[in-house]
DNA sequence: GGCTATTGGTGACATAGTCACAAACAGCAG
DNA sequence: CTGCTGTTTGTGACTATGTCACCAATAGCC
């Protein structure tokens, strides 16, 4: 955990802010933490508060009517969760779900303060519009890898996406094939032919990148 | 063509607004026309303004780095191009293009105009914000049917969507196969079997639509 | 050591996408 | 009308991915 007092300046979009919307921002807000795991909003749960995350990760995936599952993208610190929440708000019956992936600390903001903000500064104005513009290029980008990408392309990128600084991804196949929204099975052959290739040695619960650039080639390949 | 002076009523979202933050957006727009088949924001053609369809339809479509292409979403007369324009704005280098799949009458609000309405009423805003939610959860929905919906599903359920009120849809089986991010003779063996079973009858650019309630009850089969 | 839940492996099959063509058709010039 | 041309549709062979029904290996635990 870190020093919240000032955590408005650890947004790059907000630093802009006028004085004395920055201290109605650091005012009105309360600094929240909730453990690893834990669901953050979900199918009949929607969050009073907007949250900004000053710290850990919040996964954010759909779990299909037919069972199936996939990851829709990540909110990390220094990002918001603005427009899940604005969904949330607006569709009620939206079966997407925010899971903390690690513990996390985030400021909320109540919303008669988000609608305050959004009508009095132009800079946080912006903050808001670019943080729902990146999201929506980044869901058509993922709309064409799912449509067109082969798999071992994404399968690739998505381990080094992944992994830690010792090479390593610590998740079982049946969590990647939630990743990318296919079957464990298919993972499974998929990680067995990189092995087979010497990119990766895997273990129960993992698997470790052994030779990143080929893997890296592979995951360029926009072919 | 309609009647442009009263534009605002017709969208309605935006018939609480007050009546001088109406008056601001009736003076300080332009109406403005475009014929069919034209290409209204496409990579490195961003408009000036935030369009609000007045008339017509605009197809929205992607076209991968591998030359596949699906439709995104498509915007009707009621609806506003907000999001889209606000993308463009933030990332240049997307590759989303909107495309006047008829021939398409819309107010054009500057974006200084948009920013002021934005800033002063709270009726626009929750105009723009549910703007923005419903196209984030419609493509939630997208990236769940393109990874997890069965084609002759998807196809059934695009074809209803497609047909005119004589059940005819007149289109093509490659841009049918645009519709659904699929491939060309993928379709033609799906509308084979579909014409086999007696549901439709085909001709040269052209599906008719023989048996509607079959075709619905295999569009609803979301298992 | 033995039990149990989790994780990973495998073959057979179904569905979907790719590739390389060929056939049917519409529009048009002559 | 005839023949040419570009568009649209049909087809077979093959690859890639997803599904199903299992079984095997492993870790944790008593």
């Amino acid at each position: 955990m870190k020093n919240t007092t000032d955590w408005v300046d650890r947004f790059a979009g907000l630093s802009q802010l006028d004085g004395p919307v920055k201290d109605l921002l650091l005012k009105r807000t309360k600094i929240v933490t909730v453990p690893r795991d834990t669901m953050i909003f979900g199918p009949g749960n929607s969050p009073e508060n907007m949250l900004f995350l000053l710290d850990g990760t919040v996964r954010v995936q759909q779990v299909s009517e037919t069972g199936h599952e996939i990851v829709l993208y990540r909110i990390e610190a220094g990002e918001s969760c603005v427009l899940t929440t604005a969904c949330l708000l607006a569709y009620e019956d939206y079966s997407a779900e925010g899971i903390a992936e690690t513990a996390v600390q985030a400021a909320a903001v109540p919303r008669a303060v988000f609608d305050e903000l959004v009508s009095q500064s132009k800079p946080f104005r912006s903050f808001v519009f670019a943080a729902f513009s990146k999201r929506i290029t980044d869901l058509f980008l993922m709309i064409d890898e799912v449509a067109f990408q082969r798999l071992d392309v994404r399968l690739a990128g998505r381990l080094l996406k992944l992994s830690d600084k010792s090479n390593r991804v610590a998740t079982t196949h049946q969590k990647l094939s939630i990743e990318l929204g296919t079957a464990r099975e298919v993972i499974s052959r998929q990680l067995q032919e990189f092995q087979r290739r010497g990119w990766i040695a895997q273990a129960r619960g993992r698997v470790d990148i052994l030779d990143r650039a080929q893997i890296s080639q592979l995951a360029a390949h926009e072919t």
